[in-house]
DNA sequence: AATCAATTTAGCTTATTAGCTAAACATATT
DNA sequence: AATATGTTTAGCTAATAAGCTAAATTGATT
């Protein structure tokens, strides 16, 4: 369950053009890997890719790439996952999940007239 | 129609502890405005409120307060609409319903196993 | 054990953001 | 016309964020 907090955290991470473009391509499946073919894909979805792949596609240097996945992956949006010296980087679906029923219930209440909690742990 | 970087701005708006407390609480109808009782209510919704009401529920100096408002504004969450010399507050539902589809979409495709664009307008 | 490949950490600079106070502006009321 | 109310603008400071390069770390390969 996310808090105030988390999706704050969530939209400061997609606030920003870098980061925004990154989780964009990693939920569309926009990257390839390049380790994809040599690698067994026992529980590694089509979409996952590294850190080096994703910054392939960016004129940033490589730890300002690392950098803006780290914050995806403290916003919860991605999951990064170490397989040998790799780092399998994936969608978070279920706080998309989450963020999508946030927005979804917002104006589904507001049509009804309904006050909204949007978040109802404070 | 939303474009990639009308979406960055949004989140860029929510991505803030002030900003999005704002949003959620005009949302939600969170406030009452000092004057609606006073003011004719003709086009004016009930979470309608005024930048001088929403400031009072915060620690935040009066312009501090009026910037974010422009903000949230600028990034199409809100509308600021003047009558008088008071300036009406309300929600843009509509921006909200275009974020819901998009997270919607997202996560339904997703499970589709379909690639999704997030946004096809790049 | 040396090297290579993938990634992160450290430390720096520059740009942006969030806060403030004081002043200005716009409209209403007396 | 003077005052009061609601809001924004200007100009400042301090904190945060985004980029960089160089170096460190981890694991795989030769």
């Amino acid at each position: 369950m996310l808090d105030m907090d988390d999706k704050t955290k969530i939209f400061k991470a997609l606030g920003n053009d870098t980061r925004f473009k990154i989780f964009k391509n990693i939920f569309t499946g926009g990257y390839a890997c390049s380790i994809d073919n040599t690698q067994p894909k026992d529980d590694i979805i089509a979409q996952a890719t590294c850190v080096t792949s994703i910054a392939e596609h960016f004129d940033f240097a490589l730890p300002t790439i690392s950098r803006h996945l780290k914050e995806l992956k403290d916003a919860q949006i991605i999951t990064m996952t170490k397989s040998k010296n790799k780092i399998y980087i994936e969608p978070n679906i279920d706080t998309m999940k989450e963020i999508a029923e946030c927005f979804g219930k917002l104006v589904k209440e507001y049509e009804e007239g309904v006050v909204y909690q949007f978040d109802n742990t404070k």
